[in-house]
DNA sequence: TTGTCATCTGTCATGAACTGACATAAGTTA
DNA sequence: TAACTTATGTCAGTTCATGACAGATGACAA
């Protein structure tokens, strides 16, 4: 990797620190972009030249994030039942988080602080998970050899997305608060699911759901 | 009512035409604030007096929706489950939007296609659900007489709003295919849940849910 | 009807978030 | 070193959004 390449990733590093401390310092609403390009000693128009707004910026780390969160489910076996897979992805990504060098734990736990506390970019982070969602649709209507467009991995993802939210929610603010409440809405749900509600219904067979009784 | 009130009425409404006109006809960002005033024929200066932003003029009719759906689940008898109440609102919801006069009723179509079509307003659609998600948990947990800290009435909501982001989602332009696609959610979820797993268990009795199996 | 008051509206000025165009600086490669 | 590619800085311009103030208009009492 050549001189210039690695000055680009410094740059880029260093404009998500500058952004994220001072968006802790001051506020997200209240930081200029031109405050965070003087901290890097870059321009205001190089800033734009690495990210498309002052929300993308704020939201690098999440987006990222999502992709990890992608790679781990492609990475499940496939025997595995779609929202089995989806919960052990998520925790292999609190897992990989956990176990990041103290500079990038760092990063990751002032981003999710940041956002947590400013509703645009709530806003944000619910946009990007609403976009991985439908991929992770398209992988779990793969593995249960389905149309994306039908609803049962919609549904299976939408659960699970809902869960996620659900973790979010004020509370959490270290990772380990954060891994104890994803566990406990995990098990909540798998308390609260009938066992094979995300395996496709045997169309042959006859329906032993009792319906709504 | 007087002159005066009824001439503020009748200039946000304009606005709120204005706006959807422009925004189908050229786009969300295509659009600007003078382009919806010159319309109405106010200042630009008048529109920040009516709306907050150009996003508040695009999601005031779905930030009224999120207000009819929580009055109707007030409105629902204590003895439903909480699943079942939230349900019902939201059929009740549709219901009330199918009977609307006609400018109403296209105010609140175009408004729907606007969203649909525009990332920026699905997040801040998503961030007035979200909202929104807040009070409906605070409802559930006093029906439940739970706090609303617990994490029941939270799951149970936000399996609610999982399947009502699932019926967002790109599909149901029209009124009843939503209602369709609504319907068929709600009876997959309820086929998908173990019955009853809405309301607390009872602590002194034994569980009889067999876990994972 | 008239005068007073509260409120709505337009005009002006300002700042921050972007964006395009172009010249300059820096790195890469022959 | 020379030529080429790419990153950066400067500048000008647009749009969104807000504060300040003055003028217009409906509300209301006498």
């Amino acid at each position: 990797m050549g001189l210039r390449e690695r000055k680009k990733q410094r740059t880029r590093d260093a404009l998500i620190d500058a952004a994220l401390d001072l968006f802790l310092a001051k506020g997200y609403e209240a930081t200029t972009i031109d405050q965070i390009a003087a901290r890097v000693e870059v321009s205001p128009r190089t800033f734009f030249r690495y990210f498309a707004s002052k929300e993308d910026v704020a939201l690098s780390l999440t987006a990222d994030e999502q992709k990890m969160l992608l790679a781990e489910l492609t990475a499940r076996p496939e025997s595995e039942p779609p929202f089995t897979a989806l919960s052990q992805a998520m925790r292999s990504l609190l897992g990989i988080l956990r176990e990041a060098d103290e500079a990038t734990a760092s990063r990751y736990r002032r981003c999710q602080q940041v956002v947590h506390s400013t509703p645009t970019l709530l806003a944000g982070m619910m946009r990007l998970l609403k976009e991985n969602e439908r991929r992770l649709v398209a992988e779990v209507a793969r593995r249960l050899k389905a149309s994306p467009c039908d609803l049962l991995p919609q549904f299976i993802v939408s659960v699970f997305v809902s869960v996620i939210l659900a973790c979010v929610d004020e509370h959490a603010q270290d990772p380990a608060a954060l891994a104890r409440r994803l566990d406990d809405l995990l098990t909540l749900a798998e308390r609260s699911l009938r066992p094979g509600w995300d395996m496709p219904v045997r169309s042959g067979a006859a329906d032993p759901a009792p319906a709504t009784g």
